[in-house]
RNA sequence: UGGCCUAUGGUGUAACUGGCUAACACAUCUGUUUUUGGUACAGAAGAGUCUAGGUUCGAAACCUAGUAGGCCAACCA
């Protein structure tokens, strides 16, 4: 192994700072802290592979820790699908917690707080309080119960506490600043009364911790040094500190570590929503059949679709970790899986848009078990055996009665290879009246040495076993489903999102296990789905394998599917190619500059003014392109273009301008 | 009439904290190999780092202003 410099992303150079600043490397600690009200996404996976990776790199703890502060809306169901999903991943969390274990710990804080004047119980409506906050540009009021006495406040605390009071009659909030510029530090709350039944305390409590009094509170109490979230909960870092700051002086002596949050970019991906608030609006209403749905962007729909833990942590590993909003390419996800399974998957032959092929020289009743390969990647995958015989299915698609030269594949008259078999050339067509293909009549030739361009998969009939074959594609046609302001994410909706086939697949897949994946040669990365029995055989397709060759064609798909924006600059117009001149005009030696400047003055010609005029406003310190676009413009004036005042402006800028080609390309008109 | 954050090829992330021709991966396009139009290998194209000023011998990085985008007004987290 060479030695890797990996660059640092900007929490690791906070840690290294820390540490270079006398942190000491064993009190590093992390956490990842769910709240238990879904499942997890991969977008969570961020989240979890930067906590978890951190721990893994600088060998430091790190809890798991469910927020479960909102008895009202958290299930222990949710609680065990995220253990389970983050082991799957791999990863190993040092304490399992609850953010509800520190209720009597948070309890006896606010008891002090309100003691020293810094919290205080207010009694109005939600409406009023509302009103009080002010907005972002305008700055709050006081409320009347702000300035109660220490005694009154204790004592409708503790009420509170007992269960005294209806819901909503009285919170505790913490005492700030009603005119802060950031909301969140005016007069926030800190308990609700709320009577609900809670997954772990049961009725023990009857005021609950709101988020922001608990969650730093409890970093602080495991004492984690470094507290990750994402991007939103930066403005919630103000109130974090000051909590912390007042806490940590009734602590200070037992918990010594104040922790402190950064964020970072949460993950978009291209094509999918993130929200499990919307997700489950896909359960809710049908549109997949549950979280585990393969086309998901859960974990469990991720792994029932059958990507591997390895693949999504290393897509982890590949997106990074910075401060800008991101939209990652569903690309880089299928790069990571097909190259994970690439190595892993077992090479097998399935047929899922079959046609009749008969080999009219191969005798009626023979059979042949032939030995084939299982993965050429990996040498311990050994060999099995499939049977050929005088009547095969081949895909629709590898069959064309006359084709270009381009087309590898089967046509009348043509040879192809069968894989793991014998060639084959087509003789005849049988059609039906509408003159659809019912079989291919062909001829083989033992002769396996032969050079032949194409190699199709295939499967005897006689000996093929049936399946259903599950193929996705994406749930929404949008790059970005969510972020359309007008419009709800549900009306890009993808309706052919799931197509189920019957798949012909070679006898060997008889007995194979639920999860167990596969290459379906020529056609992509299958595994087999939770429903699958060995009476009725269920695949899920993972990813289809790369192809080039679907690329070159035409592909006449349904319009929806072009909404695919792909600007690709393939065309390069006489302007880009002027502009990509100027980039490196002035780094040329002098003779290729004239070269260069002949080549201009000829594409020149092509040019419209409606093209170049934008460039005049290109950067001063561009010059190269400025003179580009000069010489150009001398060719469309010398040519009969009426000067106007862009025009003139332009030149008389370049006639001042430090470049000195400039100046002179510039004097000459 | 606010506060905070962000801006680098099509996408994402770098650039040892101010110093070589702005790097890597995905995506795209060429070749070579191939009993998978897969894989592997080799190569190409694509970015003057949002704009304008400034500081400096030197700026993607620092300063000022602007532009664009995002977040913030739940008894949610």
């Amino acid at each position: 192994m060479s030695e890797e410099i990996k660059s640092l992303n900007f929490i690791e150079h906070i840690i290294e700072e820390d540490l270079a600043n006398g942190l000491p490397k064993d009190k590093l600690r992390f956490r990842f802290p769910p709240e238990p009200n879904g499942y997890l996404h991969i977008g969570h996976t961020k989240a979890i592979g930067i906590s978890f990776g951190l721990g893994e790199r600088y060998d430091a703890p790190v809890n798991l820790r469910f927020d479960d502060t909102n008895p009202a809306k958290e299930e222990q169901e949710y609680v065990d699908a995220i253990k389970r999903d983050i082991a799957w991943l791999g990863y190993k969390w040092e304490n399992e917690l609850y953010s509800s274990d520190y209720f009597q710990k948070l309890y006896d804080w606010a008891v002090l707080m309100i003691k020293d004047g810094k919290a205080y119980v207010d009694s109005q409506s939600s409406e009023v309080m509302a009103k009080q906050k002010g907005t972002p540009t305008q700055v709050g009021t006081n409320s009347p119960y702000r300035d109660r006495s220490v005694e009154e406040n204790l004592e409708l605390f503790e009420g509170m506490k007992a269960g005294k009071f209806p819901a909503g009659t009285h919170l505790l909030r913490a005492k700030i600043d009603m005119k802060d510029p950031n909301m969140l530090m005016r007069d926030p709350i800190m308990y609700r009364i709320m009577y609900a039944h809670h997954h772990r305390t049961g009725d023990d409590w009857c005021i609950y911790p709101m988020y922001d009094w608990t969650h730093g509170e409890s970093d602080y109490l495991e004492q984690i040094s470094h507290s990750l979230c994402s991007l939103e909960f930066k403005p919630h870092r103000k109130l974090y500190d000051w909590f912390r700051d007042n806490v940590y002086e009734y602590s200070k002596d037992k918990f010594p570590l104040p922790p402190k949050q950064r964020e970072f970019a949460r993950l978009n991906l291209s094509y999918t929503i993130m929200s499990k608030r919307k997700l489950l609006r896909l359960v809710e209403e049908g549109i997949v059949s549950g979280w585990d749905d393969p086309r998901m962007p859960t974990i469990s729909g991720l792994r029932r679709r059958g990507y591997t833990p390895n693949s999504i942590r290393k897509f982890i590993e590949k997106v990074g970790v910075a401060k800008r909003e991101n939209i990652i390419d569903v690309s880089l996800l299928e790069f990571c899986i097909r190259e994970n399974l690439n190595k892993t998957a077992n090479r097998v032959m399935a047929v899922l848009d079959p046609v009749k092929v008969v080999i009219t020289n191969y005798p009626k009743d023979k059979e042949e078990w032939l030995e084939a390969e299982n993965n050429q990647e990996d040498d311990s995958a050994g060999f099995r055996k499939v049977p050929f015989s005088r009547e095969i299915y081949i895909e629709r698609d590898d069959f064309k009665e006359e084709a270009r030269n381009k087309y590898f594949r089967l046509k009348l008259g043509g040879e192809v290879r069968l894989k793991n078999a014998y060639i084959i050339k087509a003789n005849e067509v049988v059609k039906d009246q509408n003159g659809d293909i019912l079989e291919i009549q062909c001829t083989y030739d033992e002769d396996t040495s032969k050079k032949v361009k194409g190699t199709l998969h295939w499967v005897s009939i006689k000996h093929a076993i049936t399946a259903e074959i599950r193929e996705y594609d994406r749930l929404f046609m949008h790059e970005s489903p969510d972020s359309d302001k007008d419009k709800d994410f549900m009306e890009f909706l993808n309706p052919n999102s799931l197509t189920i086939k019957t798949g012909y697949l070679e006898p060997s897949l008889a007995d194979v296990e639920v999860g167990e994946q596969f290459q379906f040669q020529r056609l992509g990365y299958f595994n087999v789905d939770n429903d699958s029995t060995p009476q009725k055989l269920v695949f899920n397709k993972t990813v289809g394998l790369r192809d080039s060759w679907a690329k070159q064609k035409p592909k006449p798909q349904n319009n929806e599917n072009q909404n695919k924006p792909k600007p690709q600059q393939q065309k390069r117009s006489a302007i880009s190619v002027i502009q990509q001149f100027g980039k490196k005009y002035t780094n040329l030696p002098e003779e290729k500059q004239q070269k260069v400047k002949s080549e201009i003055q000829a594409l020149a010609k092509d040019v419209a003014y409606d093209d170049l005029e934008p460039l005049f406003c290109t950067a001063v310190k561009k010059s190269g392109t400025r003179i580009a676009v000069l010489i150009a413009l001398k060719v469309l004036l010398k040519n009969g273009l009426e000067e106007n005042e862009a025009i003139n402006d332009f030149i008389e800028k370049a006639k001042e301008d430090k470049n000195e080609i400039l100046v002179a390309e510039a004097s000459e008109i």
